[in-house]
RNA sequence: UGGGCUAUCGCCAAGGGGUAAGGCACAGGACUUUGACUCCUGCAUUCGCUGGUUCAAAUCCAGCUAGCCCAG
């Protein structure tokens, strides 16, 4: 008789990865419920009614969940991991004009990186989460991340950064299902966390002022208010920093300029923000750094691919080619609206991941 | 301080006797496991001030105040 599969199943005490861990255990795995630590205060607060993937409810509903379908449930603590990884990195590049996505470091780092490696030393086979996405394998071999065709929530492109090793790893048990279903089964199974609301915004943040939670981080190493200026060098006013910004921006300029106008460029060096029409934050070009291969194991050769330069992105067909050893270049058919720094690219074939950078 | 012009929402700006357009900005909401974008709603009982004419004035008249241009 074969010893049951151990699948940890990170836990956020939503309904997703609550309804996850009631698959995995349908399936006969040997399910074990792990929620992270990670941001929150020692007193997981009563601000907690904003659910989330790491809300400070989270490992309460999770212990509850996990009572519920009678599984080990344990807390694990990265707040070491996700404070490196996660909010330095999300500071740091506000502070070199960047555009940062934690969820996709967090992602990465945290979600993955060290709850596989603590899994692994419990025991574990796999780690599981409530992401909506498929893994497939491909004819060439490789692990994929492929878009859940029958859900309303994609989330490949939060998961593109995911390793080979990380991959082979990993169950995503919900990607067979729309978000409907889920709840559904939240709620037959009796779930105490059916009608849970999704999660969203920064979960660090819980203000959404994520500004001033810069200006707390860094304190005397605050960008200082600079120029708005045109692209020719006009000063049009000034702003209150450049980490209020970003790319494509047009709310929040207090610039009465008598038409819609938009950010489309950050300077660090000189604090300068530069402001143009709402025609010129289209752009055809990038170039990526800090490349995932996932669904290819390299690029040689140009290839025709479709890349989403944003979560939430429909994607736009572009061709890739390899412009240095850690860069490619994405030129695209037709123009896309704000190319920003710090975002991720993903490049999509069909409908799984190829792979996917950090736009420079 | 001689002559001319202009004063309408935070910015720009319609309206020229019949009871205050619009754009931008701003605020709130929707959307959204990142930042944005987008969408919806709201936003001058009042037209530099004071009087006058009129059933009725931001609109006509007078004076005042402020700013701009030309002359000096």
């Amino acid at each position: 008789m074969m010893m049951a599969k151990k699948a940890v199943v990170g836990m956020s005490g939503g309904v997703d990865s609550s309804v996850a861990a009631l698959l995995l255990k349908k399936q006969g795995y040997d399910v074990v419920g792990v929620t992270m630590q990670i941001w929150q205060e020692e007193a997981p607060a009563a601000a907690g009614e904003q659910g989330g993937c790491c809300g400070l409810s989270a490992v309460e509903d999770a212990r509850q969940v996990a009572e519920a379908l009678d599984i080990p449930h344990y807390v694990m603590n990265f707040r070491r991991e996700f404070r490196e990884h996660v909010m330095d990195y999300f500071v740091a590049e506000y502070l070199a004009g960047r555009t940062p996505n934690p969820c996709i470091a967090c992602n990465r780092y945290v979600k993955w990186e060290a709850m596989l490696h603590r899994s692994l030393e419990i025991g574990a086979d796999y780690i599981a989460t409530g992401h909506y996405a498929n893994i497939v394998r491909l004819e060439n071999g490789r692990y994929a991340i492929q878009n859940a065709m029958t859900a309303k929530k994609d989330q490949t492109y939060a998961l593109y950064s995911l390793t080979q090793e990380q991959l082979a790893r990993t169950l995503l048990p919900v990607g067979a299902y729309a978000k409907e279903e889920i709840r559904q089964m939240a709620e037959e199974a009796g779930l105490p966390v059916a009608h849970k609301p999704d999660s969203q915004e920064i979960c660090f943040i819980p203000d959404n002022d994520y500004a001033a939670f810069i200006d707390r981080e860094v304190g005397e190493r605050v960008p200082k208010p600079g120029n708005f200026v045109t692209k020719d060098g006009e000063v049009l006013g000034r702003h209150l920093g450049i980490t209020h910004y970003t790319v494509g921006q047009r709310k929040g300029l207090n610039l009465a300029m008598g038409r819609p106008v938009f950010v489309t460029k950050i300077r660090p060096e000189t604090d300068e923000v530069v402001i143009g029409e709402g025609d010129e934050v289209f752009g055809d070009t990038l170039y990526c750094g800090r490349i995932n291969y996932m669904g290819m194991a390299d690029l040689k050769e140009p290839r025709e691919v479709t890349a989403k330069i944003r979560y939430n992105h429909a994607g736009e067909a572009c061709v890739i080619e390899k412009a240095g050893e850690d860069k490619i270049k994405c030129t695209f058919k037709k123009p896309v609206r704000a190319i920003t720094p710090g975002q991720a690219v993903v490049f999509y074939e069909g409908d799984y991941v190829l792979g996917g950078g950090v736009i420079m």
